[in-house]
DNA sequence: CAACGCAATGTAGACGTCTACATTTACTAT
DNA sequence: ATAGTAAATGTAGACGTCTACATTGCGTTG
């Protein structure tokens, strides 16, 4: 019943205020708090009385400077917008959570610049393990988490050379995957949409995975925006009789086969379309959308148990190749058997 | 060059361990570091070149832990797949970042249990306020935010007489406007598609606006998962001579219209759709959806602002509104002249 | 040259919690 | 009863940084 307001220097009570109310020393009170069964149950009785009078609650930050840890975990992400990050994080988020670490997110527009400029934000406040994407970062960035002594993971890459431990998929197999899947079927002459480079050393990988096709096949690239506008406007860009549309993003291929469908072109019949992400609505477009599906949900397993696991008991960090696996639907099919005969009335 | 040899007692030197090389005492490095012009140049230059030496780095608890800040805000989501979430908390992170702010996320799956639990958790590692989505809450939210004296916010609702400030719109409006847009063009028989309504007060307002539409209005609702495959199932479900179809969320009505167009069904021509939320593919669906667009960008700045406002000068957090916006595209028209005569041959 | 004022730096203790070690208490076994 | 022991609690100081106040030293002014 006592109010808190014998306590209320500045505002809160702390554990010596409740020791004082409870008669026993901070240190008892500290205590009952931590390993309740070293102290006898009569004493836990009066302090817990003591803390509900004084409305005491424990001061984290005084906590995380004696231990020295705060159980944080910080992770830049271009952006928030992409189901494939959102994604990851939740993913990750889960995990971390379950092991007793938190999150900070930080999005960086998908700007060197200002990642560094997060990162120190975010070590500045004590984040305890460091979760980018890809592997092009501002040099600073490895340095800064060197000398906050802090781990660096990249994400979204596997690339076991790499200055820092990368867990992710291998850009470029998995691109030759997807390829694959197209020569299979009996395609040669394939469109290859994707987003800007600038920046973005995934496609980038992708890209250059895909520079010697092999098979006879004869690639040709069509950079875009990065969204379904992008995928629609690379339809109608698109020259010369492709037989496949590859879009190393399933945005893109929606936004196509969208683009496709409004201009009578269909799907897979006069030209087979490929993503790449397997998003929640590419098993729904009609037709559902063959892609390749990115290991996302392990990445961000994978990612969590790492940095715990290093920061709980030491273990070193290891670079990890995550799978990715080709979702064969019904947006791909095989080649038309007259390649030649492609009569397509004021198309595009 | 000396190593930091001589001041790795746990690895990392002090403050005082760079005053002892620059021959200062701690105070005056802690001043050289934050108010520079209070110290001498030369004696500046000598703490710099000791902090390069020893590879000082302040430790950012017992910074925090004498201001008694942490500028870090905590933000509760039912999940990051929902880009309606993710956008959110990507303008939020923006506005806080820009603000000295960092973001914490925490996932809670719809589950109030679970929200508690990690609000809990948050709290413990001194987030200085707390983002929460929709009025519905375990009770122990309120209390928990109290008894660490945290400001709770709840966004994507607007309800002025609510035990908490709210930030968002008004649900029950925005579902009228919804109404309103089809009813204007003759509507009267409309199918209503939503997500689970346990837990998600959000949906259930959307809904109780909707019980008594007027105008003649007959409503029927069939409540679904809230995903592609929900909406595609509501189509499939369907029963009596609807003309419009009134998804409460475009998420639904992306999966109508694919399930919709794959029966052969003519948007707007034989039913018309909306949706809800405008997400970024909605305008490139063909056809391009009608749907609210709700105010997320805004939500997440003003949210940002409200909270920030607070903690720099104590302003109080106010209740505020936020408008939403029907998008008028191609997928609702009017009702067909001659209602029964649907006669569609193996369309699409 | 004395007195003053200001700039630069040092001293000391606070912030709230934890913990190694010391002390007290109570009980058991002889 | 008495030593011995284990359980319960207290004492003191550490964690790393900040800051109010005290001190030092130097230059200016009359």
């Amino acid at each position: 019943m006592t109010k808190a307001s014998t306590f209320d220097r500045k505002g809160r009570a702390t554990i010596v205020d409740v020791g004082r109310v409870a008669g026993v020393s901070d240190a008892t009170v500290s205590r009952a708090l931590n390993k309740p069964e070293t102290v006898s149950a009569k004493t836990r009785a009066r302090i817990e009385a003591a803390i509900a009078e004084t409305g005491y609650v424990p001061n984290p930050l005084a906590k995380a400077m004696v231990s020295g840890r705060t159980y944080t975990i910080g992770a830049l992400v271009p952006t928030l917008n992409h189901s494939i990050f959102s994604k990851f994080l939740h993913a990750l988020e889960s995990d971390l959570s379950d092991q007793g670490y938190n999150l900070v997110v930080a999005v960086t527009d998908a700007d060197r610049d200002r990642e560094v400029e997060k990162a120190k934000k975010l070590l500045a406040m004590g984040v305890e393990g460091l979760i980018v994407s890809g592997l092009s970062h501002n040099a600073d960035l490895l340095r800064e988490a060197a000398r906050f002594a802090v781990p660096l993971i990249a994400t979204s890459y596997y690339e076991p050379s790499a200055p820092l431990p990368t867990i992710g998929y291998d850009n470029k197999i998995v691109a030759t995957q997807a390829l694959a899947h197209l020569t299979a079927l009996g395609h040669r002459r394939i469109a290859v949409a994707h987003g800007p480079v600038a920046g973005n050393d995934r496609t980038r990988s992708r890209i250059d995975a895909l520079a010697d096709p092999g098979e006879g096949a004869s690639l040709t690239f069509y950079e875009t925006t990065l969204d379904y506008a992008g995928g629609a406007a690379v339809v109608d860009r698109l020259e010369g009789p492709y037989s496949a549309l590859l879009c190393l993003s399933d945005v893109l291929a929606v936004g196509a086969l969208f683009q496709l469908r409004s201009l009578g072109k269909r799907v897979p019949e006069d030209i087979s379309l490929m993503g790449f992400d397997d998003l929640d609505a590419s098993q729904f477009t009609v037709p559902p959308l063959s892609t390749v599906r990115l290991p996302i949900q392990d990445m961000g397993r994978v990612t969590a148990r790492a940095v715990c696991d290093f920061l709980d008991s030491g273990s070193p960090i290891a670079p990890r190749l995550l799978e990715a696996q080709v979702i064969a639907r019904a947006s791909t099919g095989a080649v038309p058997l007259a390649p030649g005969a492609s009569d397509n009335p004021r198309g595009s």
